[in-house]
DNA sequence: GATGAATGAGTCTTCATTCAT
DNA sequence: CATGAATGAAGACTCATTCAT
């Protein structure tokens, strides 16, 4: 799934394959329950609303999705999928053996703000609907593990560096900190700031990993 | 607010006075709604259900609260009064001087820890509330903006030994990283690892914050 | 239950007993499910009109009943615990011993009768939701089971002026046969030929049990 | 119609007369329809399983059948048919004047349990819907009529030998005793009770009609 | 003819809130 | 003050039927 909306750009050509409508249908009811839980959350959207908002029917949300749950379901699988393949496209190569640490953790984190910056709102609806729901914490610890497991690997890279000793417990510290200060950074209203939290986190993260 | 039950010990006086009464039956809503919000998330908890668990009839559930909302904002603003309460007892005296600021980032780590630990599933559905409705986002705001007050104020008592120069910015991340720390801490199901984490966290901090 | 309605005589009085008022209006949703069952059957009535009959809102209905099943099953319990009544009543001492066996016989095809045309409709209803769904299968095959022990129990008493030898046999034979032509009778139209065909199965089974 | 699946035995001829594929999908239909509504009843079956069980498309359903109502008709129908069908071929000749009445009785009655044994559940959804749609009472009442008639004509033959004066009145006694021990037979687990059973009533039904 | 995606009226059911007692 | 029966708007979900392809 992309989010991106595929707008029929020409009417007049009639045949639509039939696949590709019953696709554009579901993308449709993604997206608008996409948008929809990000604005209003889980709790207070209706699927008469969302199936307004993707211009179908009832009936049609309930053919795609068994329940209003399941859409959800689909959303939290698709979000994590595109954070994990932001983190799979980090460049480490040209940090690693440069010596240049703090350029890498800045890197870092500001590939972690674009990641979670498809889609911050439904960011805080997963955690939201991660707390409420039992189906969903597995989801996401499942998810926030992998994090932690992601940043073990980029510690071990330094390994030689590092002059904390619990790799393991740096790992959780870290990953914590860093996903905590990227979610303020999200929704923080002084973007001026910004700038001056990322650097000060960087700093941290670096006087806390490496001797100087 | 405290949640404990008031046991009634003098069963001789028929009449209570009615001001305790009330008072009684409202802290037992109170209770019950603290228990039933964090055990099953405020959508899934109804008024009947509160009643029941306080031992009430929804009629008094309405006298006391002019609906469920409001008994949610009761109990978050009750709840932020605690973690205040447990920041204002803080004893900086004995380490501000001593030059152990390395020991006081433990203590206050851990003062916030049982802080928060008063109902560690509570703390969870405020996030969720403050994310879902609008009316409590701004009191979480508050709150959040008055702990990285109180962050700042003891940032500037070790003024001169901070190696940091963006008090402001530093003390939102460290806010912000000691908070989701300790939100990990408490959810944690590997206590036996809870200390090490501590410890790592004291030490990036201390490093982040102070020359060595 | 009694299938009457109460009527409230005297609107004055103001204070009806919560107790009786809470029966009042489980009584006058049984009343409503059992008439409207019994018009249109149980598929085409929806619980809307239910309460609508019964005077009640659609809230009332989900107070007293958890489903429309649940309203069913009440009406399928009370209404074979009627039937039974009716034939826990007979007088079998007046007829036994006179040798008016055929007598009896008439007589208690008669009660049949009446014990069915409580509520004709319903008995059409219930053997449909019988045959329909499993949960009221049991139901039904227990209180057949019982009204041919019940037949079984009765031709005992007669047992040294039996012609037929296998009792077990003639009881369901008997039960059935007799079950089917009040059926029959209940919904005939001409209700003139009834007499006659009560009079012929009296022939019948009274040939078909006795020597003459 | 018969329920069999014509299967096409040949192949090589990739057209198949129009008419006759369309009258294949036709009975295709129809026999998932006949099985579905016997397994779970009209109301628990839906458009959309008869035409996957059928293995055709919704559309075609609604091209062959303007509604769900008409294929249960038309099933109703054949279903008489086929009663009528056995009824047709029973042999009276070697009966009537033989003297074996009571023969002939026991061979009647099992042929109408073979009648009836084409798709008992279905016998039983009959009732259900001819109790339940206005519909399809008429058409269940006029079946019944006419085997009641049929009966009549029986009697007729042996008119002479009859013991019986209203013959009408009997002819009523005898065909709803009959179908509802069919019913009861067919329905019976206890299979072995069976030909008790058949023979009770045929002991029933000739003492009744006959002087020994 | 055949297809099956799309429709939306109609059901069941819940629950915050009121109010007569 | 206390009670809890009653309310009904609102939401989740189904399914007979249509119609563009």
């Amino acid at each position: 799934m992309d989010f991106k909306i595929i707008v029929m750009e020409n009417k007049n050509y009639t045949r639509v394959p039939k696949q590709e409508r019953s696709r554009e249908t579901k993308q449709s009811i993604l997206k608008a329950g996409l948008e929809l839980f990000s604005e209003k959350s889980y709790y207070k959207t209706n699927s008469k609303e969302i199936s307004k908002r993707a211009g179908v029917s009832i009936g049609s949300f309930y053919m795609y999705f068994p329940d209003k749950k399941e859409l959800f379901k689909e959303l939290l699988i698709e979000y994590h999928k595109q954070i994990r393949a932001v983190l799979e496209n980090i460049e480490i190569e040209s940090y690693v053996n440069s010596g240049k640490r703090r350029d890498f953790l800045n890197y870092l984190i500001n590939k972690l703000i674009e990641a979670h910056y498809i889609y911050p709102e439904f960011h805080q609806e997963i955690n939201v609907m991660a707390l409420t729901d039992s189906d969903f914490i597995k989801v996401n610890e499942k998810s926030k593990a992998e994090s932690i497991e992601v940043t073990k690997t980029l510690l071990h890279i330094w390994k030689d560096q590092l002059r904390i000793k619990d790799i393991e417990a740096a790992a959780i510290v870290v990953q914590t900190s860093i996903e905590e200060i990227v979610h303020v950074l999200i929704f923080s209203k002084h973007k001026a700031k910004n700038k001056k939290i990322i650097d000060e986190c960087t700093d941290m993260l670096s006087r806390y990993l490496f001797e100087d």
